[in-house]
DNA sequence: AAGTACAGGGATAAATTTATCCGTATTGAA
DNA sequence: TTCAATACGGATAAATTTATCCCTGTACTT
């Protein structure tokens, strides 16, 4: 496991919740896991951009940071579901919020993004 | 300045989102900002975990990503002030949600980012 | 016997983000 | 003249996060 070596923000609400949603397909996956996307390989699918290592690396954290679980049946080929818990679920408003406010200001943001792309002017 | 090599996601509202807000000090600064700390300095005063630097880097996002904006008062000593813009103003009520949120839970929170700091059992 | 579906993770490289150190500039006060 | 206050950013190191590559295992199908 990789150890950390600067301390973790804990003051703040605001530093809390960063620790456990701001990963890069974090709040993706609560989203999906919310839509009733629940089995690994589904949830790759619809996040195409991911690679499926870093979709279980973050699936692992959500699930020590309890905001899902999952449910791992005994059978072959193997089945496994995801789902939130209820602290999981509290936070889905929040982030539907998030994605709808990305969505209504798609035009602004994708015009700033594309910015950071461009070099300075020769 | 730094050239990117990956593709930045740009394909939904989440997407999108996490380009101009998932920093490691930008949901703060939004806050703060919002409540009318406005100065450089005062800001640094209320974050004294992140060093000025960092501080100056994330505030140029923000500014470049069009979340507020910046009043420079042409006198000695330098004068600068913060402030929301619309779009930034938009956006408060969602953070302002999410440290609620991080309040809310912040019983649970600390103990699963505690957690991490240990090492598994040996 | 070989291929497919399914889920998982070790090892390591690459990319990105943060941290640290230090220097610039101006005016007024001690 | 030297120091404090105020804000800004270059250069580089360190830390952290993501990306890549590849291997394990079981049961069913062809």
């Amino acid at each position: 496991m990789y150890e950390r070596k600067l301390p973790i923000q804990e003051e703040c609400g605001l530093d809390l919740i960063r620790e456990v949603v701001f990963g890069k397909w974090k709040i993706h996956l609560l989203y999906y896991i919310s839509q009733g996307i629940s089995r690994p390989g589904q949830l790759q699918k619809n996040i195409p951009e991911a690679s499926r290592r870093v979709l279980n690396i973050q699936l692992n954290q959500l699930e020590d940071d309890e905001l899902v679980a999952k449910k791992v049946y005994d059978q072959q080929p193997p089945k496994v579901e995801y789902y939130l818990t209820d602290l999981g679920k509290s936070i889905m408003p929040i982030i539907n919020e998030l994605g709808q406010w990305g969505d209504d200001n798609s035009e602004h943001l994708r015009r700033v993004i594309k910015k950071r792309l461009v070099l300075p002017e020769a």
